[in-house]
DNA sequence: TTCATATTTGACATCCATGGAAAATACACT
DNA sequence: AGTGTATTTTCCATGGATGTCAAATATGAA
């Protein structure tokens, strides 16, 4: 793979585990025992999922005597969020689309309900 | 894996090649072979790659002679831009901290400025 | 039916992520 | 130094994604 910064930050959350820490990390940062607790894996595959989040930048590490601190960055979240806003403009003339075409449905049902059924 | 329905959309994300194909998708459907084109990827990966978006349920496929025309389905991108606005105010009071920091560091040079080289 | 186009499928190799087990490292405390 | 805690690293197996080649399928045109 190239870098690929954005896949790298999509790839990382594919995981289901890694959005649930991401999720315990945005109500503030946990040490790496402390984010193996709520999650049923050994602390070997918390370190693991953590050490991806970090290559994604989506985790920074810092040392805290024998505990290392997992604080979450805002930044790569937002380029997440900055690239599926960049759809919204299709998304939405097609939700107007749809619209659209529910409309031309009733009105149509409307005008044939008698003659049919 | 489970079923994971936000995580198949992210890993189907992780792809630039699919991304580009979601780009170019977001401004009208297209064939198979015309997502071929600009791509420089064989038709089968084309095709592959297609197979993934459809299973991730970003795109639905449907015939149309012997053309398959690929549609970008809206929801699922929304999905996930509603996935990353959940983290809205996560990234907006950790911008306003930083930012808080930044003015207190200035005002900290600024009272200190004469006594430091 | 035959030929060309559009698309999919199968076989196969390669690479990377996942996850467990156990050893290794790093630090704090006595 | 020795003990307990926190974390990482290594080895290994499994599964899934990527990509190529070749063959198969489906449709349109002559």
């Amino acid at each position: 793979m190239v870098v690929d910064s954005l896949g790298t930050t999509f790839a990382a959350l594919s995981d289901p585990t890694r959005r649930a820490m991401i999720e315990r990390l945005s109500r503030g940062p946990a040490s790496v025992h402390g984010l193996t607790k709520p999650f049923a894996l050994s602390q070997q595959m918390i370190s693991k999922h953590i050490a991806y989040l970090v290559r994604a930048r989506i985790v920074i590490k810092t040392k805290r005597g024998r505990e290392s601190i997992c604080t979450l960055r805002p930044e790569t979240i937002k380029t997440v969020s900055d690239w599926a806003i960049s759809y919204r403009q299709f998304w939405e003339e097609s939700f107007d689309k749809l619209d659209a075409v529910v409309k031309q449905m009733k009105k149509v049902e409307a005008r044939d309900g008698k003659t049919h059924g």
